[in-house]
DNA sequence: GCCTAACCGGAACGGTCGCCCCGATTATAC
DNA sequence: GTATAATCGGGGCGACCGTTCCGGTTAGGC
């Protein structure tokens, strides 16, 4: 983003690239509660050298969720182009996989322990534009009920990625998800006849 | 549970009680990871006080946390008696409603940082009895799908207990659950005619 | 090849938290 | 009232974690 006064030197720019790949798949797996040691260690780096590049956890931690945002985003849009009818529950369904193996992401998106909407307002601004792009979509080509928002949506993907986490990828699929898509189908109008 | 050889002296007895109903109200607020010392300073007793009646932060937890639970059951099996298609409803909404303002309880039964099932099993054992027969009397009644089972509906819980604690009562009361209950739903048959 | 500025790594600091210890205190039996 | 045994409470220990610091090392221009 800022540009740099003078480039980094070839070890510096290395080492800050292992920093980000290791630290990118640890918070994934393993949540956003590792230590910066443990991050060094694995990089193959002291911890000084991660400060020098991150001055805080949270400047290391909001650099990798504003990159993961992007890429969900991304990929959400291409979905719901090529299948507006499908591209809200597929939308749903990958946040809530990608928020169970990407503990860092699921706590971002729920606000847990960072405020992703203060600290990366425009990376939240744009999560929400693409739900409500998404959701109208679906919306317009008739596969999801009129009277819920993006808002709504995004309370769904807090709850989707809590019981991901729960429970294994293909229970939740084959079972409790099929229930919320019944719900968010059109309902049925009642029979008179 | 366990008989004391002796019985405790009053001012022991006391101190035990005053100790149990300020946790209890601090951990269901703030959630589990307040600290011993700051639950002592409340209780208006020393640290060492705390840990002479609960060994370990875990064992006061675990007290808790048994106490809640046999609360909730009780209450969701008077309310599935009184009308049993409702009961699995008002379970659910009870259950969101608790766990958002009773961390340790949500963490309990989410299974976080405290394994329920471990610790606890006859009240692990039981809560699961309990959805499974409130379950089981409101797809009785047919107001709730036959395909579902006691696993999914714990499921939904974890899930909406993170929605709630995300978003406020009011809206997920009136926005999101209105969806779930649509889910959980007996289905209208297609309409061929 | 040399010089210097940039960079490296890990030891160290300050803060927090679970848990323990022990001199002081107090309830209870006689 | 006195003895005594249980209880009290807060200071302290050890572990952990985010962050800083600084002596040693190395990349890169000349």
């Amino acid at each position: 983003m800022t540009e740099r006064s003078r480039p980094l030197r070839a070890d510096a720019a290395r080492n800050r690239a292992r920093v980000l790949q290791v630290a990118y798949e640890t918070f994934a797996q393993e949540g956003a509660a590792v230590p910066i040691d443990e991050i060094a260690r694995r990089a193959g780096v002291g911890a000084g050298t991660v400060y020098r590049h991150f001055p805080t956890k949270e400047s290391l931690f909001q650099a990798i969720v504003a990159d993961r945002m992007h890429q969900v985003i991304e990929r959400a849009l291409a979905q719901a182009a090529a299948d507006p009818g499908e591209g809200l529950y597929a939308f749903l369904f990958q946040m809530a996989e990608q928020g169970a193996t990407d503990l860092g992401l699921t706590d971002a998106v729920a606000g847990v322990g960072f405020d992703l909407a203060e600290a990366l307002p425009d990376a939240e601004r744009k999560f929400m534009d693409t739900v409500a792009d998404i959701l109208a979509r679906s919306q317009r080509a008739g596969t999801v009920r009129s009277d819920v928002d993006a808002a709504d949506i995004k309370t769904l993907i807090v709850g989707l990625q809590a019981m991901r986490r729960f429970r294994g990828d293909s229970e939740l699929m084959h079972r409790v998800y099929p229930l919320i898509r019944a719900g968010l189908a059109v309902p049925e109008p009642p029979r008179s006849a």
